[in-house]
RNA sequence: GCCGGGGUGGCGAAACGGCAGACGCGGGGGACUUAAAAUCCCAGGCCCCGUGAGGGGCGUGCGGGUUCGAAUCCCGCCCCCGGCACCA
């Protein structure tokens, strides 16, 4: 660790010898190794694990700078830190890749790897590179499998035949949450996906929607809880049953106060009952409608513009209040997937049934009092039989008791969300662990035989069926049960179940004999603080929230979070505020401005644009001030180093201004503000150099001073602090001592600046000694000529006094 | 439509209900230099008065309110960004 000076010209800081120096000493003396079983607190701090495209871009520093930065900041703070890094290397980019380039994804992968570790050693992290997890090793995604069989055998895991989503580019379905947008489009690459009939492995996440809803305890920003919650759709209300003839449907509602306005009811076209009670008149015209409807796209049929359409299917109901029949209709507007796939249509109280019976002549009576029809809120309940006076709420409960009394109906809970569709129809991926047998049918694959090894030699192109599907000595197997002839499932996982866990692998992530060690597990987890990009708010942080609740319910650990606190990084956009992208020539390349500034300047510039989970353009010129920082804080090292002066009447002054600066920086740290941490970090540089001009030369308080900014300044400007650290006499490396402590006796001061109102508005400032009692406070400000002024004779009513800040004296 | 986050100088932004604009960028003035670069110093919201030192008014998207005092809290709007949406 002893390193060499740097010889330096005329004392110009030499970004690019010091990194490289540190670089390779922090790696000579394996500095980042994650303590065992320390006996400080641990904290665990985690951000997301990049997916190996080939090249980080100036996002990737943006996302992970403040989270080495934090990771720094914990240790020096006297915890035991973990913060790991590896790839999420399945996925469908390094098979398109490899397709394009004739190469096999693995090779791409993990040459990107290669590149991408010297990448993020170039910006001077201290992960913990023995802990690294690369997810398409056998090792790591055997235990996707493991975890399969686990949700299998718990009913978590099942095969279902339904529609579901299919991607026409990537060849494959995708999850619910992978389809985004209003015209649903595939996440990844933007296609319009198509429905389509298959049999697919679900994760059954819905299980946990209601836990899922609930963030108590937890340190998340709102866009993301609230966006969790819009996805998981949360509505309670009524589900009950209309007869028709010998069958029923049981139908759901929000508003089953409105339930004496229900004119006629609608089936969704592809409801099972359709074709049993539909009359021979209607028969043809309703098959004619449903297969149309089938036909559309779900952009054309989710269209809010179009007409509403339906046909009436002959049959009538009986309304359970009134006996009345009312009429059954098909209409598209219905949809099969959500609550029921029937309504009880409410035309007077419901703009799409309002529509629809407009257009059909159907009648359109009003139940609940207030403007004009369609009427939707709430208000006094009419036409109601004995509910008619009670209000909306009231009649709410009523009729709901009554449903349920006579045994037709419950109050129940729909959800948005669906069950988590894990199939993927591609090769780069972790095989599901599932053999079908002739005689024995779906049979997991015994733990025994993992991992399922992903043939490294199939054939990858897609094709719309799974590739591993054609790999003859994949594909045939045997029967784990009856020894017979049997087929594997050549389906592959989803890559998110990768990233739902990977944050436990990282407490043992060589363990041979379980996902992680369950010891270590209770160490480390959960996360302490988890950083990463909003794109994951739904999609991959729901996700490891569900794996986490089932991996608890499997008595595999003991908390059901995985992570405390979140932050999100906002996004960096290009010089001209655009989205950074090469076809608009806009990209900022990591690699040429560490080339051209060292990679301190270009961590301390991106945490200091601004609030960290705002993002903004990149500013070539603003790196320039960061640079002009760099350059003054060597020198006033180095000068710090050599001042050889006694005692002075600023020194007071400085020293107060360094407590003031670790209060603020401390603070500032600890709420992620990383901007402020930095200009509270100038502002005291700044303050050195008004020492030296007022003729402070104090060695000693000179490197007191130095010494605690280059302990702040070390988790931001590593190689730079440790520099530092080693031309102020610090011995051990800067990374490994701690954080200085504000002293409040430091911070006093003798006299004080009061501000002084009159009125609320600012007339003078007058200075009186620290803590003085209001009546001198008040004496000092009649004394200035300014508020004598203001006050124009007048006598003060009252007086505001905000001791050692400020006095407000009020007149009539 | 529902939900969440925003709106402050030329720009990026600061500000436990208590001096709005810290810190930095850019531009302006000056020092050093033959000159430039680098570095350092000064001024720096807008408007008005004053030759000047200085003084006054206005000012945090808009309109109200609470308060001695509001960028900050409350009510009602406008605009921008993001999520959800024929979800019954």
């Amino acid at each position: 660790m002893a390193g060499e000076r740097v010889e330096t010209d005329e004392g110009r800081y030499d970004y690019a010898q010091v990194e490289r120096k540190w670089q390779e000493a922090w790696v000579a003396a394996d500095m980042y190794r994650t303590p065992v079983a320390g006996n400080r607190p641990k904290y665990y701090m985690l951000t997301m694990y990049p997916y190996p495209s080939g090249d980080f871009h100036v996002g990737h520093w943006y996302a992970m700078t403040p989270a080495d930065t934090y990771a720094r900041y914990k240790r020096m703070r006297g915890h035991d830190v973990l913060f790991p890094i590896g790839f999420d290397a399945f996925g469908l980019p390094a098979e398109n890749a490899a397709i394009k380039r004739g190469i096999h994804p693995r090779v791409w992968t993990m040459g990107n790897i290669d590149r991408m570790r010297a990448q993020l050693r170039t910006m001077g992290t201290m992960f913990d590179w023995a802990r690294e997890v690369v997810t398409c090793q056998p090792e790591y995604y055997r235990w996707n499998q493991w975890f399969f069989l686990q949700f299998l055998k718990r009913g978590l895991a099942y095969k279902k035949h339904a529609p579901v989503d299919w991607c026409p580019s990537c060849q494959t379905t995708l999850a619910r949450e992978q389809v985004v947008g209003e015209d649903r489009r595939c996440e990844r690459c933007d296609t319009p996906v198509i429905r389509k009939d298959l049999d697919q492995w679900f994760f059954r996440i819905t299980q946990y929607a209601d836990e899922l809803l609930s963030f108590d305890g937890l340190d998340w920003p709102e866009r993301v809880k609230a966006m969790q919650t819009n996805w998981i759709g949360r509505s309670e209300g009524t589900q009950f049953r209309f007869e028709v003839a010998e069958e029923s449907f049981d139908v759901f509602t929000t508003r089953i106060d409105t339930l004496y306005g229900c004119s006629f009811a609608v089936l969704a076209p592809e409801h099972p009952l359709v074709e049993r009670i539909v009359t021979a008149e209607q028969r043809e015209a309703v098959a004619a409608y449903t297969s149309q409807a089938t036909r559309e796209s779900d952009t054309e049929r989710m269209s809010t513009t179009r007409e509403r359409t339906g046909v009436f299917t002959g049959a009538y109901a009986k309304h359970p209040m009134t006996g009345q029949p009312i009429p059954v209709w098909i209409a598209d507007y219905v949809l099969v997937t959500y609550g029921t796939g029937a309504i009880m249509a409410v035309p007077g109280h419901d703009e799409r049934d309002f529509d629809f019976a407009t257009r059909y002549g159907l009648p359109i009576p009003r139940v609940i009092e207030g403007g004009e029809l369609p009427y939707t809120g709430d208000g006094k309940v009419v036409n109601s039989g004995p509910y008619t006076g009670l209000d909306s709420e009231a009649a709410w409960n009523a009729i709901a008791d009554e449903l349920e009394r006579r045994g037709i109906g419950r109050g129940t809970v729909q959800y948005r969300l669906r069950d988590w569709l894990i199939s993927r129809q591609r090769y780069w991926g972790t095989p599901i662990p599932v053999i079908y047998c002739d005689k024995c049918g779906i049979v997991p694959v015994p733990e025994a035989d993992l991992p399922v090894i992903l043939p490294p030699d199939a054939e990858f192109r897609p094709t719309g069926e799974s590739p591993l599907l054609h790999d003859q000595a994949f594909l045939n197997t045997t029967c784990p049960q009856c020894g017979g002839p049997a087929r594997r499932e050549t389906d592959t996982m989803d890559t998110f179940v990768d990233s739902s866990w990977y944050m436990c692998r990282y407490v043992s992530p060589h363990d041979e004999a379980a996902p992680f060690d369950r010891l270590a597990a209770d160490q480390w987890l959960p996360v302490d603080t988890y950083t990463g990009g909003i794109e994951h708010a739904i999609l991959h942080l729901m996700y490891m929230r569900f794996f986490t609740k089932a991996m608890r319910d499997l008595g595999l650990v003991s908390f059901s979070e995985p992570a405390l606190r979140l932050r999100n990084q906002g996004i960096i956009l290009g010089e001209n505020s655009e989205k950074m992208s090469k076809s608009r020539g806009n990209v900022v390349n990591p690699d040429d401005l560490v080339a051209r500034y060292g990679a301190d300047v270009v961590r301390m510039f991106l945490m200091f644009i601004g609030p960290w989970d705002q993002g903004g353009p990149w500013n070539s010129r603003g790196i320039e001030g960061i640079v002009r920082f760099q350059q003054r804080l060597w020198r006033s090292c180095l000068d710090a180093a050599a001042a050889s002066g006694g005692a002075h009447p600023a020194d007071a002054g400085l020293r107060r201004a360094l407590h003031q600066a670790i209060a603020r920086v401390s603070g500032d740290m600890d709420r992620f503000a990383f901007n402020t941490a930095i200009s509270a970090l100038m502002t005291l540089l700044n303050e050195v150099g008004s020492y030296r001009d007022a003729g402070g030369n104090s060695g000693e308080l000179l490197r007191e001073v130095m010494s605690a900014l280059t302990r702040m300044i070390a988790p931001m400007a590593p190689h730079q602090a440790e520099e530092m650290w080693r031309r102020l006499g610090g011995s051990g490396s800067v990374h490994l001592q701690a954080w200085p402590e504000p002293d409040a006796d430091q911070l006093r001061q003798e006299r004080v600046t009061v501000v002084v109102q009159v009125n609320g508005k600012v007339r003078d400032r007058v200075e009186v000694p620290v803590d003085a009692p209001e009546d001198e406070v008040r004496a000092a400000a009649l004394a200035s000529a300014k508020v004598q002024a203001a006050l124009g004779g007048r006598p003060a009513t009252k007086v505001i006094a905000v001791p050692n800040r400020l006095v407000n004296l009020v007149v009539g």
